[in-house]
Parts: C-alpha cells; sequence; structure tokens
DNA sequence: CTGAAAGCGCTTACAG
DNA sequence: CTGAAAGCGCTTACAG
C-alpha cells in the first residue's frame, strides 16, 4: 500500500509532534521518563502515521503477510476442513498461515503484532470484550469463524446459513412423511446452534407438525450426545420417526443408538446430519446431512483478514455462505406403523 | 545461542576480510561492482561469522523460532492429530508453527529461510534426491513424520513401531481362534504400510497359519480400499474370518461392506484397524485398533526440529514411538461355521 | 573494482 | 522530563 511514499521515520513524528528525535525514540522504545501528556501525543501519531519500528518491518513484507489462525479445543474434521480452505486461499494469495490454540496470556496481542503477525482468524474460540478491547488497541483485524456469539459489529465473521439449512433438513424429512421430527443440537448458547433448530421450528410449524414437549434437546457437538441423546429421544412415550441431529457426529452417534436397540436407518428412523464432513460418507449408512462449505468457509475468512491487514475497509461485519442438503441413504418414508411406546 | 557474543557486523567482516565496509555491504547486498574473487572471500567469511542481514535479524529471535509444518494432500484424522501434537509441543517450547501444502517451487527451501523458517517437518510429503539437496544448501533441517521412503541417513524422521503394531494386531485375532486372517493394506510403496504387512505376515507364521493367495491386498488409506477390498475378499472361494486393515478407514470401509453382505461384525467377520483416530470410537461396532501415539509423535518431531534448528546435534536420525493393541468391539472368536464359499 | 566520505535512521549517556 | 550530541550499523554517490 502507499507504494511511492517513503516510510515514515522518528524525525517525522518529531517534527509533526514539535518533540525532538530522542523523545520519540523512547516512547517508541516504552521507556519510562516521558510525561504521560507527551507520550499520549507522540503515541497519537505515531499511530496515525503508521509507524513502524525496524524490528517489526518484516512485518510489512506485503508479498508473504502472516495471518494467525487460533483454534480452541481439539483439530476436529470440522476445524480440519476450514483450516484446508485457510491455507489454500493463503497460499493462492501468497500469504503465511500460523496455528496455535487460543491463549489469551498478558499482552497476548501485543505479543503477536511483535512477532509479525497481521491478523487473526478465529475458530471456535471464544472472546470476551476484555479481548477484543486489547485486540482493537493492539491493532490487530481479527475474523471469527462460525462465531459463537450474535455477531457484533466490532468483530468481522464468517459463518454458514444455519438456519435455512436447518430449514432445508426438516422440510426434507416432512416432504418423505415424518411428522414426529425431533431436534438432537449441540450447546444451547452456541449462534449456529440456534439458527439451526430455528430453522427446525420454522420448517415444522410451516408445515403443521407438532414440536412435542421433549422433542428439542441440546447437547454437545459429539458422538456421545448422539448415543445418550437418541436413547433419550426414543424412551419418550411418542419417540420421532426421524432425528435432525445438529451435526455429523451427533447424527453418527444416532444411528448407533438406534442400532443398539435393533431400529434400522433408514427403515425404522431416519437421521439427518449438519456439516458433511468426511464422517458423514463414512458412516454406515452414508449420512443425509446439510453441507457447509467449510474449505469456502476459511477461504472467505483468510480473504476477509488480508484485506483487514491491508487496512481495506471490508463491505459487511459478517457474511454467510450457503449450506446446501446433500441426500443420502440415512433418511426414507417413516414406517407404516411407527415404532410404539418406547 | 552464544549468548553473550555481539553480533557480528559488517565491520568486522571488513576488517576480518582486509576491505572496507562499503565493500562488504555491496557483497551482502548483491552488487555487481566487486571483483569475483573478493565477493568469494567476503562470502566466506560472512558465512563463516554467521553475519545476518538487518531484515532478517527477526528470524534470529531464539524465543520464537518458527518452524514450517508441510503436507500433502488432504488433513485427514491422522494428519490433524499429528498436528495437534505438533502444536501443543510448540506452544509448551515457545515455538511458532507455519502450515502449508507441500509445495516444491523454485528457490522453495531459500525462500523458507528468507521467510524466517527455522526447520522443516514434513508430514506424509515426498522428498526426491533434488528436494533434499536443495534443503541441504539453505541449511535449513527437515524432519519427516512417518516417512514413506527407508531412513536415510540424510534426513531425520519420526515414526511408530508399525511392524509390532501388525504384530500385535495378527497375534489377537490368531489368539481368538482366527486362523484365516488377511491383510487389507494401504499403498504398496509405503514404509509403514510394508512394515505393518509383515508383522502381520510374521504373526501368521509363528502361528503356524497359512497365508494363501490373495489374502493380501494393497490399497489406498480409505474408506473406498476397505469398501471394495473387503468385498474381492470376502469371494474368495475361503473367505477370511477376520480382516486387519492398514489403518481405521479402510476397516470402516470394510464394516461397511460386510453389513453390506449381512455379515455381522464381530460375530461373523472380526475386524482390526490401525491409527487409532477418532474415527475408531464412533465406528459402529467400536473398533478394535492398533493406536499410534500421533499427538506424541507430532510433539517428537516438533522437539527435534528445534534442536536442529539450535544447531544441536540429534542422537538418531529416526526414532519410533510404541504403538499398542486397543481392543475395543470389532473383534470376536470366529464363528463356529465359517461362512461358505462366498 | 575499491573505498573515503556523506548521510540515514535510530539509540543512549548525560547535562540541564 | 527533555533534547543536543555522540555514536552505531548500514548504504550509496562518486572520485580515483
Amino acid at each position: 500500500m502507499r507504494p511511492s511514499a517513503r516510510r515514515t521515520t522518528l524525525a517525522d513524528i518529531a517534527q509533526a509532534a514539535g518533540v525532538s528525535v530522542a523523545t520519540v525514540s523512547k516512547v517508541v522504545n516504552g521507556r519510562g521518563d516521558v510525561a504521560p501528556r507527551t507520550r499520549a501525543r507522540v503515541q497519537e501519531l505515531l499511530h496515525h502515521h503508521d509507524y513502524l519500528a525496524p524490528v517489526f518491518r518484516h512485518t510489512e513484507s506485503v508479498e508473504s503477510p502472516t495471518i494467525e489462525v487460533q483454534f480452541k479445543g481439539g483439530l476436529k474434521s470440522y476445524v480440519a476442513e476450514t483450516l484446508e480452505g485457510i491455507v489454500d486461499a493463503a497460499s493462492e494469495l501468497g500469504a503465511s498461515v500460523v496455528i496455535s490454540k487460543a491463549s489469551h496470556a498478558p499482552h497476548w496481542a501485543r505479543d503477536l503484532v511483535s512477532a509479525g503477525r497481521r491478523a487473526v482468524i478465529a475458530v471456535t474460540s471464544v472472546y470476551t470484550a476484555a479481548h477484543l478491547n486489547e485486540l482493537a488497541r493492539s491493532g490487530l483485524p481479527l475474523v471469527v469463524l462460525d462465531p459463537l456469539h450474535l455477531p457484533d459489529s466490532r468483530v468481522n465473521s464468517v459463518g454458514a446459513t444455519n438456519f435455512a439449512g436447518g430449514l432445508a433438513a426438516t422440510q426434507h424429512l416432512l416432504s418423505l412423511g415424518h411428522r414426529r421430527v425431533a431436534y438432537l443440537g449441540g450447546p444451547a448458547m452456541a449462534v449456529c446452534n440456534q439458527a439451526r433448530m430455528h430453522g427446525y421450528r420454522a420448517a415444522m410449524e410451516a408445515g403443521g407438525a407438532q414440536v412435542p414437549e421433549g422433542y428439542v434437546r441440546p447437547g454437545e457437538f459429539t458422538h456421545e450426545t448422539g448415543l445418550l441423546g437418541a436413547a433419550a429421544l426414543l424412551d419418550l412415550q411418542e419417540p420421532p420417526t426421524a432425528i435432525f441431529a445438529g451435526n455429523d457426529e451427533i447424527a453418527v452417534g444416532v444411528i448407533e443408538a438406534a442400532r443398539n436397540r435393533g431400529l434400522r436407518v433408514p427403515e425404522d428412523l431416519s437421521v439427518v446430519g449438519f456439516d458433511d464432513t468426511s464422517l458423514a460418507q463414512m458412516s454406515s449408512p452414508p449420512l443425509t446431512t446439510v453441507r457447509q462449505p467449510l474449505r469456502e468457509m476459511g477461504g472467505a475468512a483468510l480473504r476477509t483478514a488480508l484485506r483487514l491487514a491491508n487496512g481495506e475497509k471490508v463491505e459487511s461485519h459478517h457474511i454467510e455462505l450457503a449450506t446446501e442438503l446433500v441426500v443420502r441413504a440415512s433418511t426414507a418414508p417413516p414406517p407404516e406403523e411407527p415404532p410404539e411406546h418406547g
């Protein structure tokens, strides 16, 4: 950026601030012997002029900016596929990708800047207001993938059309003739889960189907939730003939639970997942699921991060990529005589 | 390293070479107007004194060396878990991890050095002699995880005891009473696959069991190989009562193939996998498999890479971490009356 | 081809 | 708390 402009030097700042170069140097190096007001004025000017200390100039290398991707918990399929999209886009655009587990040690944001990072992409990480403030102070742009909280205009985020996905999954089940459809989801607090669940509710309502007490269960995005949650659902007095699972892992657990009690999928119970990770194709039977374009989402996050790193404005602080229903073999019309009284 | 020593400056080199600082500066910056012999002498001294241009000094930051992890193909569970181990170890030791898809563009090794990388870890990548030469010239240390080729003393590598794992898996099946045990593996050229297969052969021989024609099949490390390979094995005149699969994905495909023809696992067919990725626990039935300590392998690779980056010697250019049989629910004694003539 | 000299961006010990 | 001055590491236009 600013191709022909000379780098800002300490002398420029000194002149603008009406102090000596020495004083500016002290501010830059965090020396103690500077009056607070002088320091504040100089800092303001440094920031305004985009001054960059020599040690960090490599940070500038426009050819290969470095983006840090932070994740929380394990590198599950879902995260891994997103990461692939990030890495592919970075390679195309000549950027480098550093990965780390999210850690919010003191000065973490400043440390990232010193290490030459130009932006942060967070996958499944949680940021508090304090974190966001430290980030803002450090000037590091943040892009959140699949945000856990509702879009805050201070935060740029990339997600998928979870509501539409939940709607499509449920409509698919209704159109097969199911009426007793349950939703077995992830954490109640997670926005993506809420959106999927409300898509489910919207479809049920539009289709004139009841959502009985106990037909909506939150949990974790894990196989275990599928196993346990499905057992609970199938124990209901009026058990569902179809279960829409919050993600593929839950769906595979549901299939396992069904098998454990001698129910066949899809003849006795239909199951729909969410994500379309590699698990969906390896499931037995192969899973009908809502595809999230994880690679594309990763790519979009990387491109947004780079644009922000370049000081460009972004049209919208949140974008959602389209989900798509993928019909495989885990869904079918409900049994003639639905299994009775668990 | 060299804690108290002052950085080498152009002046040091100039004095040692008996030329002016200006001339040394020209050599460093690749200017044309220097006599070849002068240039050579100065370059020699620069190298000998470990001179580092200011632009690349960030490369030095001993506190946070950057290691590049290159992978080939997708970020499958297997690679993702290894990567987790690398990231955890790096975080412990204060190193940064850059990930990228393996690319061998011209000057790739030199470019990595300029970008400040201190070592390369390759996961499932293939290196030719030319690549190794370019690496050696650039001075970048390389650690290969799960090497595809036989250990070459120029290359440092980390693997698992694949032979012992193959032996343990097969002995487990033999001890359950199986005699007709087949091996459905990955690429015939991959060393890890060969080792697993020879472990299988060794156990069969020690147990006095035949390995009939067609009982050893190579393939890919994919679900599809499991599906197709198992179908072929079960079509044999004397089909196996147990299949040892080269990895968990293949094993899940085998279970699917068995189910497709009405065989129950483990009652009619026992299946053992390899890796113990998350897939193994989510499989139905949960998979008996040989655990590779993938996280630990990643950690060992990172530590080796850092030691090499620090110029330390490493005791052995190849280390193998122990595998361990994990018995779950996909193995059982063979049926009384083995399924006849496919 | 070489290097003395001027100059740049920055830091720091020290006088006020 | 401030800044003039000395100094460091490096680069470059130019004289030889």
